[in-house]
DNA sequence: TTTAAATGTGAGTAATTGCTCAGGTTTTTG
DNA sequence: CAAAAACCTGAGCAATTACTCACATTTAAA
């Protein structure tokens, strides 16, 4: 616990469980009623707190929010990183591994469908330019680099382009399936579309 | 001028001027100041319109964005079509098509950037899902047709799926540029890849 | 066991905003 | 040219909302 986000680094326990609480209010009132119904009195009330102990701790309704955010995408990439490190290792060929990769990225994006889902339809101003921006930087130069690594195994390509392109292309199909066919995250005729698309990009 | 978002049919050249000028603030209020900004006393002002008059064509703010982005939507697909008719024709080979049509969408969203960009970033609920959805709903089977059409040079494939694939990581490709790389819009490494990407996918 | 620091309270204020309504002006119609 | 229809006005009300402040309670330190 420790964020741009809050004003003030709460010290003991009962503290830390109180903004826990406002942020469990937040993330409750936005997938329920959605992003103009969140208001400091209102995610106050829901969390069982005094108004005046909210402003303690946050500025304003996008310093919650944006709390909620940055708690999300680390739980996102930590499964992430979980299920690879389970199924991934480094002696697996590229066409071996991107199938595990597609299928921990649909995956990761099961774990919490309806905060996904509010998160990307919800967020306003604050919402798709920085949420965008915050997974791409970490994903981007990852990407470029196991590239790189793999340079014999695909066609000759500016890897930075090629994880830009790679990387927005996925971002677009799981987005648009999160959205409105969240029933197919789970199919495998999807999983296998989305291996075609990027394993016949990258071959020689 | 008809339109669900419309409360009443304006009769006379008065009014519907009236009515242009209201979405025209509301648009140049969405690019300068964003969302939140959008009041209808707001509105109405800049549109040097009374807020009564406002309340006689929208019975609310959503209104007044949703006709904005109907009638961007339709400006996006004039634009399109006319490129592509432009530049495309029906004896051509996919290879040679597929480009044409990447540079003509890149070219379509470089027609009003700012408000692309807006309309991405600061629309909210009402935007994200929507404003997918009137897309795809238009541009998918016209995706799955072509391909159809096109069956015998391109893979064996499902169309409707390979059509939503498409759609969607070319749209999220685009969406990241549009808003954080905007300079990459008219840049030919960026259209060559989108063509690789495309191409390959659908090569036999 | 003081004492200080951390944490919590919630009524209340100022500002914003959506929207109405009673009545005026302009345009069309007969 | 009258009458009706279409159009426009803007003061102002009701509701919502962000945020403050004077004070109370709990916890940790001395």
């Amino acid at each position: 616990m420790n964020s741009e986000y809050l004003l003030k680094e709460p010290a003991q326990e009962r503290s830390r469980q109180t903004v826990q609480a406002l942020i469990e209010a937040t993330e409750l009132i936005l997938v329920e009623d959605g992003w103009d119904k969140i208001n400091t009195n209102h995610v106050a009330e829901r969390a069982g707190v005094s108004i005046g102990t909210l402003y303690q701790y946050f500025a304003n309704k996008e310093a919650l929010v944006g709390l909620l955010l940055e708690q999300y995408i680390e739980e996102q990439f930590t499964e992430l990183a979980t299920r690879l490190a389970d199924t991934i290792s480094f002696d697996m060929t590229l066409e071996e591994a991107v199938p595990h990769i597609i299928h921990a990225m649909l995956e990761a994006k099961m774990v919490r469908p309806e905060l996904s889902r509010a998160l990307f339809t919800q967020a306003p101003h604050f919402g798709q330019v920085e949420l965008l921006d915050a997974w791409n930087s970490q994903a981007e130069p990852m990407v470029s680099a196991a590239l790189a690594a793999r340079s014999k195994e695909v066609r000759d390509l500016d890897t930075d382009m090629a994880a830009y392109i790679l990387n927005n292309a996925m971002h677009g199909i799981i987005h648009a399936t999160v959205l409105s066919r969240p029933e197919l995250l789970d199919s495998k005729q999807l999983a296998d579309e989305i291996c075609e698309l990027v394993l016949r990009y990258l071959r020689a």
